[in-house]
Formats: structure tokens, sequence, C-alpha cells
DNA sequence: CAGCATCCGGGTTGATACTG
DNA sequence: CAGTATCAACCCGGATGCTG
């Protein structure tokens, strides 16, 4: 990322950025919260995450392990067993995303409606 | 997007998903917050905002006006006035943001270590 | 079961130029 | 100042087939 010209600010500033990156990605914020649950394996997730393919769960978890948010669980047996499970850090994110997911829950119907009159207008 | 084949779970469920798309806009998480503290025109988010194109802004503003969270005040003068801020609803979410926002700043460095250690064992 | 490699179509983004 | 239009580049993400 072409880092901010000096003049930029605060929320925006770098260091919230690059954490701010892992919320961006859609299916992070879906495994998070799903994961704060319980441990879970691929399989599971590739169900209980509706629409997700194998390659963007497997990139996904690959990126929340890699910025130390989940932890990766290989039992080592055949068949293969892994788990996949948040790490302190990981379910200190997802206490914040709660919170989100509650609005989202809440206002889901006003976001609905205004993006409804939004387009009727157009 | 394909729709939840059954199976599908909880946080993973129709409603938040379709709230979670406007979180899920890397530009929507930085712009929320920064009008959340006063209103902005154009030009003064193109500078606080570090790396954005005006067509990315104009672009996520009309979505965030879509989504009712963000009202547009076009005070109809020349040269041209514009003013974005936010309205009830982008202000609830803005606190919902805010709790994440708090958690990027806090763990920045706890994620960029992780990253680190991570990619050095590649 | 877990997961990688590969191909490839389409949506997203940036650069540039132009309008009111 | 605020914004649109256009085009090309790029990357995301799905589908498929194969490995340990």
């Amino acid at each position: 990322m072409t880092d901010a010209p000096s003049g930029t600010v605060l929320s925006a500033t770098c260091p919230s950025r690059a954490a701010l990156e892992v919320v961006g990605s859609k299916w992070a914020l879906l495994i998070v919260p799903l994961l704060a649950r319980q441990p879970l394996r691929n399989n599971e997730l590739l169900r209980q995450v509706g629409g997700i393919s194998q390659k963007m769960l497997t990139q996904t978890l690959r990126e929340l392990e890699r910025h130390g948010l989940v932890q990766r669980i290989d039992h080592q047996t055949v068949p293969p067993h892994v788990e996949y499970q948040l790490t302190a850090l990981g379910q200190s994110l997802s206490e914040a995303l709660v919170v989100v997911d509650r609005w989202a829950e809440r206002h889901f119907a006003a976001v609905a409606s205004a993006r409804m009159a939004f387009d009727r207008r157009r």
C-alpha cells in the first residue's frame, strides 16, 4: 500500500491501517466470530461459513495465522485432523467484532430500508 | 452473492452478512470514524484519508449514503460546497467501529510482530 | 481429510482527461 | 471545488484436478 503522504491523520494513521487490513477481509469477519465459540476443522468451517470456497478458506486462515489471530493445530494423524482455534490475540479481536456484529443485527433493517429507498429514487 | 446453502449458522447468517458488507470495505472503515468527529468536504477527506483516489472516495461515499450511514449536504453554491456528515445510523455504527479501532491501536504491535515471525519461518 | 497448483473470467481500482 | 467518463491493468476468487 502506498503510504500516506503527510497530512494524513488519526484513525487513518499507519498503525491502525495495518491492523485494519485484517478486518477488511470479508471472510475474516465471519470466521473469527465462529472460532470464538469453539475450535473448528477445515470442513466444519467450510460448511458453517456459507458460500466460501476451499481456496478462500485456506487463504483466509493462513492470513489469520500470519497475523497471530489463529492457531493451526495439526494432530499429525492419518487421516489428517487439523483444528483451528483463536489465539489470545484473536479472542481479544473477536470481542471487538462482537460489538460490530451486534450493530449489524440491530440495525440491519434500517440499512436495508435505507438502501431500498435510495435505489428507488435512482 | 450465492446465498448460504442450509447448514450455515449464526454470525454467518444473512442479516449480519448484509450489514457486514458495509464494514467489509476497507475505506468505509477509515472514513466513518473520520466523519464521526466532524462533517468534512470532499477535498478534506481526500487529504485526510491517505492513499485513497478521488474515484474510490466518491464511490465509497455513495455507498455509505446508500446504506443510510452518511448524508450528503450540497450547499448549492458556486464554487460548489458539499459536506458529508454521519446520519444517526452512521454515528451508531461509528461507536461500534471505535471499539475495533481501539483494538487495532492497542494490538498493532502484537500483530506486526506475529507477522514478522511468521514470515521469517517461511 | 486437508490442501496445493493451475488456469482464467470478471470485477475492482488507478490514471488521466474532461465538465459544471 | 466536486465530480463524471473512459480505458487499461490488476488481482480476487471460483472451478478443477491432483497429492499426502
